[in-house]
DNA sequence: TTGTAAGCGTTATCAA
DNA sequence: TTGATAACGCTTACAA
């Protein structure tokens, strides 16, 4: 393989001049830059980015935190980076987490140890003090709403999103709603949580322990809780899924269970999926794939920034 | 940072010596040894990768090559290779193609060009010819069953699987019994489709056309079949899902077009995914994770080979 | 506007 | 069994 070397002697020129002409920098003469260009094609060169890097002190490689990828929402959000990522010749490294304290502080080690660049935290267990503590080996950016830290983060305000949602229900004559949630400690959740609260106190609805339904995170989670629901002596009449999986996942318990949707039970999906889609689930839709492109882009910037994205409630016929 | 020059220093050898025990070198007296390993401690120093693979020509990255990184099969696959990629130390660079050819050349390319050490492909478009003539600049590894290539590839016998699941219906005294494909031009899909053809002509059955389901990936496309189901006049007593997310969704949509299963139609899936287990679906295990870890232990490899996986019937309730 | 040369942190050759 | 030293391919002072 022609190296930078290679080059210079074809067009004629010194390596120095090569190099500016790679990076484009100012101060090389017009035909100069044309003679470089003409031997790179000539050569086949392509850059070492080994040398490269070496040089810059740097990997170009982004690691990605996240608990699972075996389910859309990261899968999509994925998707998004990683698409950000190739066009900006950035290469990523995935941290799969399980959502362990240990595995989450392998990659933050692997940021100090600079054997990555930067950090996309996209869920995470470990607390924000502790992460904070790594700042300094590396951009580290969130996707969640850290209003106190100082770090960058892309954020959907799921506050909002939430208290949207139940007021949509609301203003449609549902007085019994309830919610389900995957886990209880995540920040997402926490202001979804926060939203119901104020939602209830708001409307002067009562708060039932029951409609609150954890650990809902797959299809067959949705499942599980029509078949909870079903035992139930006084039902919600409508309910805000964790995300659209596990609204499919209601729906198709239903006839099951003999619950008419959206006539027994109105549901509202999160994410906007393609299963939403494909099943017509009424749903806030979140741009997974362009907060993917944010996030990595705010990893490539110099400076903190903090990225409200903004969601829409997609009405299809689950209300 | 501390490079290898602080650690020689401070042992008191070197830098041959530090890199020596570094990589496992033979001829260091023992004393040495335990001197740098201790001031490896000491300095806290860590390797420079870049410097390594400059030196060593080689990037330390595998490509991976898959059409979509939502579906459950796919991000079981890529967990298994991920994380058999950072035991080794290398990192995983996605090529996300959507069986788009040249989204496949892209990566084949990038091979060439020794942006990567080796590519995984787990599902492609392009022609095998025209993959085997980027053999000489890396490792290529297939999952396929590449009977007459010359490159390394791990597989899954689809022809006995298929025809061990439908030997299964057949055993139950269902005679009337169709499958679910995604691609037609698929390896994996002819392997299944010779399989049910064969079997129809052992068996002295008829090939009914209707009996075949196209496109079925999604669990939405499980829920399709079924409505295409209930509007024939002959049905099948029996399919075969093209995978566990089919299978799924099929069950899900049997009480709308009240079709009890496996009374009215017996159902087996693939890959005996998480979903398999909570929906007590019968299926043909397909250890995508293993697969994974050996498909990535390949392209370490310096040798060719092929290994076969063994897949196994898993009896549940949908049969 | 251009070029020389030092240096990034390793590994590997060769000599001792 | 050990150590000097020359690469690997690039970027960037610094000098011209």
């Amino acid at each position: 393989m022609a190296n930078i070397h290679d080059v210079a002697r074809l067009a004629g020129v010194s390596v120095t001049t090569v190099s500016r002409v790679l990076n484009n920098h100012p101060y090389v003469k017009r035909e100069k830059v044309e003679a470089v260009n003409q031997s790179i094609k000539q050569s086949g060169y392509i850059r070492n980015i080994n040398a490269v890097n070496l040089k810059k002190g740097k990997t170009n490689l982004v690691g990605v935190v996240l608990p699972f990828l075996d389910h859309p929402y990261f899968a999509q959000l994925i998707q998004g980076i990683s698409l950000a990522a190739s066009v900006h010749h950035y290469k990523i490294v995935l941290y799969q987490t399980g959502y362990l304290e240990d595995q989450e502080m392998e990659a933050l080690e692997m940021l100090k140890l600079k054997q990555i660049d930067s950090l996309i935290i996209c869920s995470r267990k470990i607390s924000l003090d502790i992460v904070e503590r790594y700042r300094e080996y590396g951009k580290i950016v969130l996707f969640e709403n850290g209003t106190d830290t100082s770090l960058s983060y892309t954020f959907v305000d799921h506050y909002t999103c939430f208290m949207k949602a139940l007021n949509y229900l609301y203003d449609r004559g549902h007085r019994e709603i309830g919610f389900c949630i995957n886990r209880l400690d995540g920040t997402n959740s926490g202001q979804r949580e926060r939203a119901y609260q104020d939602f209830l106190e708001i409307k002067g609805l009562r708060y039932n322990e029951e409609y609150i339904f954890k650990g809902c995170h797959y299809l067959e989670d949705g499942e599980r809780v029509l078949h909870e629901l079903s035992g139930m002596k006084h039902r919600p009449t409508a309910l805000l899924a964790t995300s659209d999986q596990v609204a499919a996942g209601m729906i198709t318990a239903s006839p099951t269970y003999n619950i008419a949707i959206p006539d027994d039970l109105a549901i509202i999906g999160f994410d906007d999926q393609p299963i939403a889609r494909a099943m017509n689930i009424t749903t806030v839709g979140i741009p997974l794939h362009s907060i993917g492109e944010l996030l990595l882009e705010q990893t490539m910037s110099e400076t903190v920034s903090h990225k409200e994205v903004s969601v829409e409630l997609i009405e299809r016929l689950t209300v």
